[in-house]
DNA sequence: GTTGGAATGTCAACAAGGCTGACGTAAGCT
DNA sequence: AGCTTACGTCAGCCTTGTTGACATTCCAAC
């Protein structure tokens, strides 16, 4: 498996450019960055008796108002046993509405209701804000490759559930 | 907490930059390529009856050996009671070793033994060959921007962790 | 020296949120 | 009519986070 202690493919441009040692230090930013990023929203959640799944779940369905149980499931990775605990809680709290589908019946629809979009601003505000800052650190041409590495490093699947989602956006 | 719809900060370079939907695009891909990013040690890991919070810890005492539990707490951010848990099965197993401190009697310095070492290299492998190939695909410019974006998302104490790390990495 | 507080690490118990497996119901499809 | 799909649910398990209680060790004040 192992390639060897380094592999330094683009010759002239760097040449410390993909040792193991900077592939090793991008994996520990990785880590620590993911912190930051989940950090804020957590603070938020855990004083409401939320957690993150609840978030990523509030989060997709704002994404994609009216979208199914299983389109869901396909996004988050996650057995529909483990998004239907959450699921029931943020319906039984009155966050989540969820409608019997028009077309074909056995589908439900997941729609946020007024305090469920109040509670996804609220966490969408603070993890914009810290990845506003980020940005703003960093420069344009830095976000830019910053979401090129992102993409990259996804599965084929989770890419694609990706790109749909951002070309879906306005 | 909203700065409102979009704040188009570097004028002339992006008119689109920083806006919530440049914004929720980043969180998105953030999500989707940290489940990437993990995808691969979390499919060795669970061959062998461990999980991601095995890794974290191999991970980190590979990277600074000898280290004490309590300098271990503070990189990876949980309780010493929680890493106490994980730290015991991989003694029990042989991949960690934890030497009662010389100076400081209630220290504990843990290394990585011969197997633990095997089991970090396989995950450190794993890992590094998505990372390289990710950033094969974008090319050195991006990493660097990748690597400037994430440092920026960390929180001061994972930053000063990070950097710590890294500046001692030869 | 002794002793009390701080630091370090361990044990026990609980909760969140993953997972598998089994099953029920309703609806669509062939 | 019978198979498949979509969804919900119950039961039980595992990992990994949490708090609380406790033992050991060190150090500093007395």
């Amino acid at each position: 498996m192992s390639e060897g202690r380094s592999a330094q493919v683009y010759s002239g441009e760097s040449l410390l450019f993909l040792t193991d040692e900077q592939l090793r230090q991008g994996i520990e930013a990785m880590f620590f960055a993911y912190r930051g990023f989940t950090a804020d929203p957590d603070r938020i959640l855990s004083d409401k008796g939320y957690g993150r799944a609840h978030h990523r779940a509030v989060h997709f369905i704002n994404r994609a108002p009216g979208t199914t149980v299983n389109n869901l499931l396909a996004i988050l990775g996650v057995t529909k046993q483990s998004l239907n605990r959450v699921l029931r809680t943020l319906i039984e709290d009155g966050l989540v509405e969820s409608r019997v589908g028009t077309v074909d019946k056995r589908e439900r629809h997941l729609f946020l209701t007024q305090s469920g979009k109040e509670l996804e601003a609220q966490l969408s505000d603070a993890q914009r804000a810290r990845m506003r800052a980020a940005y703003r650190d960093a420069g344009p041409e830095a976000v830019a490759g910053f979401r090129q590495v992102l993409e990259a490093m996804m599965d084929g699947d989770m890419r694609r559930s990706f790109t749909r989602l951002r070309d879906s956006g306005q």
